[in-house]
RNA sequence: UGGGGGAUCGUCUAGCGGUAGGACGCCGGCCUUUGGAGCCGGCUACCUAGGUUCGAUUCCUAGUCCCCCAGCCA
């Protein structure tokens, strides 16, 4: 049955989220520093009034909420700048960290975010012979030289942050020199780290990044995309701004660690004669409270087997919070309202969980699931009769419908809905107290069944009311609380999972970095079997999403089959019982 | 004790010389067949000290604190 009545509350909240709701486009963005100037620049005719951006991942690794933030801003700023256009470069100018799993990864991880690159995939190993003529053009201007020194001796004649450094012996080289040099380099006559070439800068600048920056190193590694071909291969600061410069990007944006950087990316570009001048434009990465975001943590915890993979659904990674149930509308909205200014911010975990309800609410089912069953038998309830219950889909969205659920004598509970000796404030089942079983009857619990050995509740005796089957005119009755339940006899069985923060909430503070696991929660993640759930779930498919009432949002795992069905708590709803007893605990009664 | 950046509610963030606003969170209330959702109300914020100005979060000066940089990583 499905109606479409238009529901004035429904209605009402879609006027505060009317952008999102129409999203075949991504959401346009909220203003900020970048995307201010960047509109300037347009206006004022800057680039020609063009607007080319870029998402420059290096593939050593997979893609997290960190990342989502840099795409939904670039590919965000090319989106609504009429013309605009943000490239997907691969920055893979290391051989030794980078393998195509990666890159296939972050290609599919950008498209499940939402965002298209129009035809636009580059890598920076496209640009290796293009580089190399660069290369040889600051030769040729003695802008660059070969240089000789092992990487001890470089590292000791950069000098420190408060010493100047000195001139390599080999600075002085004559062009000649440095092309023939430069040339053998490419031809695989030198072992790695015996030579590399050098910009010719200020050995005595106070920003590091000027004293004579490495441009080239040998490597005789085989590079995923080029094989063998290479054995020299261009460093960061050459092939970024050369890269950003061919493919005519106008504003490269990029985190601010690269910020004095920039004197560096100028000089490149201008030294090199490269056909374009690209703006480098910096902003503060994203960090997130109880969760890693380092790439090299990330890696480590998948390496050591601390969690599932790459997509285990502790992880920030997008393919963790796919898995996890988390949408990409949810991730967008998220990135957008979190701004992108200059300084350095850590955004609570509870924001991000907000984005992901909001979404949620909005767009899942319902559904009954008991995750720690306690059996109820109807006493009065006739044994061999079975009513099939009307049941609303989403009362946020009524076109979504209704379905029915089946009600018998013998039910299951959640545990935490009855409470023998109920503290104050407590409104569910307690003996001789009276709840709403969820589109059904009214039913007082009468008695108790313990375990003679352990004390433990095993099986309550109820009634229920008649007179108030749900939707009935005739009976009004009110009760206090309203809980859900499967019938026992028709409920699926599932495994369930649940999961906490990958950090606990105050690291221990011994030692800093080195042993950074130690601050991770061992109970980041809760297994709960024989969860019992209602039927309807057993025709679902993997990566389907649930509100199962009153608890939380569930995503059905890729791994999930109807005959083991496995979900994974995406987000638990807003508990406003389990702060008051919380406050309970700290202050009784 | 070099250079580059940054400081606004608990947390993000707006402000561009004229009443410091929004979101999350938290507290209280309303409503509710999800203790959900929704609604209403509230919450000790401009780093400090001077200066300019009728008026400074905003401009100037001097401090303080925080972050980044000494990879042949990106």
């Amino acid at each position: 049955m499905v109606e479409h009545h238009l529901d004035p509350s429904s209605a009402h909240g879609r006027t505060n989220t009317l952008a999102q709701d129409f999203m075949s486009t991504p959401e346009s963005g909220s203003s900020n520093f970048i995307r201010d100037l960047v509109a300037a620049d347009r206006s004022a005719g800057k680039h020609g009034g063009r607007v080319v951006t870029r998402f420059p991942p290096e593939p050593n690794g997979y893609l997290h909420i960190g990342h989502a933030k840099s795409i939904v801003l670039n590919f965000g700023i090319a989106n609504e700048s009429p013309g605009g256009v943000c490239h997907l470069r691969f920055d893979d100018t290391n051989p030794t960290t980078e393998n195509p799993e990666y890159v296939q990864a972050i290609q599919e991880d950008v498209r499940w975010l939402g965002f298209d690159w129009r035809g636009k995939l580059f890598h920076a190993s496209d640009y290796f012979e293009r580089l190399y003529a660069f290369a040889i053009v600051l030769i040729e201007k003695g802008k660059a030289y070969v240089d000789s020194l092992t990487a001890d001796q470089i590292r000791e004649h950069r000098g420190t942050l408060t010493e100047p450094g000195r001139n390599s012996p080999y600075r002085t080289r004559s062009v000649e020199d440095n092309l023939d040099l430069f040339a053998r380099m490419r031809a695989g006559e030198f072992a790695d780290g015996t030579h590399v070439l050098r910009a010719k800068i200020d050995m005595s600048s106070p920003n590091i990044n000027l004293r004579d920056p490495i441009l080239y190193r040998i490597r005789h590694a085989e590079h995923y995309r080029t094989g063998t071909t290479w054995c020299i291969y261009p460093s960061y600061d050459f092939a970024h701004p050369l890269s950003d410069a061919v493919e005519g990007i106008t504003h490269s944006l990029c985190t601010l660690e690269f910020e004095d950087h920039r004197p560096l990316y100028d000089w490149v570009v201008a030294e090199a004669d490269a056909p374009h001048r690209p703006q480098q434009i910096e902003f503060a990465r994203l960090n997130l409270t109880s969760t890693v975001m380092s790439k090299r943590k990330l890696l480590e915890l998948v390496s050591k087997k601390l969690v599932a993979g790459w997509d285990d659904p502790r992880l920030p990674t997008l393919q963790g919070l796919r898995r996890r149930g988390v949408t990409p509308e949810a991730i967008r909205a998220f990135c957008e309202h979190i701004g992108v200014a200059k300084r350095d911010a850590i955004v609570e975990m509870q924001l991000f969980e907000h984005f992901i309800r909001e979404d949620l609410n909005k767009r899942s089912p319902r559904v009954m699931a008991v995750l720690r069953p306690l059996k109820v038998i109807l006493d009065n309830y006739p044994e061999d009769v079975v009513e099939e219950l009307d049941a609303v889909n989403n009362p946020e969205d009524i076109s979504a419908g209704t379905r029915k659920v089946p009600f018998s004598r013998t039910l299951y509970i959640e545990q935490d809905d009855f409470k023998e000796d109920p503290p104050k404030q407590f409104y569910r089942l307690a003996p001789g107290r009276e709840v709403r079983l969820r589109y059904g009857y009214i039913i007082k619990c009468m008695s108790a069944t313990k375990d003679p050995q352990t004390g433990a509740v095993t099986e309550l005796h109820c009634t229920y009311d008649p007179e108030t089957k749900s939707g009935s005119a005739q009976e009004q009755r009110k009760v206090k609380a309203t809980i859900h339940w499967v019938s026992a006899s028709h409920a699926a069985t599932a495994t369930i999972r649940l999961y906490h923060p990958l950090l606990l909430p105050a690291p221990p503070q011994h030692s800093a970095e080195a042993d950074w696991t130690g601050s991770l929660n061992p109970q980041s993640l809760e297994l709960l079997t024989d969860c019992l759930v209602e039927p309807s779930l057993r025709s679902s498919s993997p990566g389907s999403r649930f509100q199962f009432e009153r608890q939380g949002y569930f995503c059905m795992d890729p791994e999930s089959s109807p005959e083991a069905l496995l979900f994974n708590r995406t987000v638990s709803l807003k508990d406003t019982w389990a702060k008051v007893e919380k406050a309970q605990q700290v202050r009784p009664r």
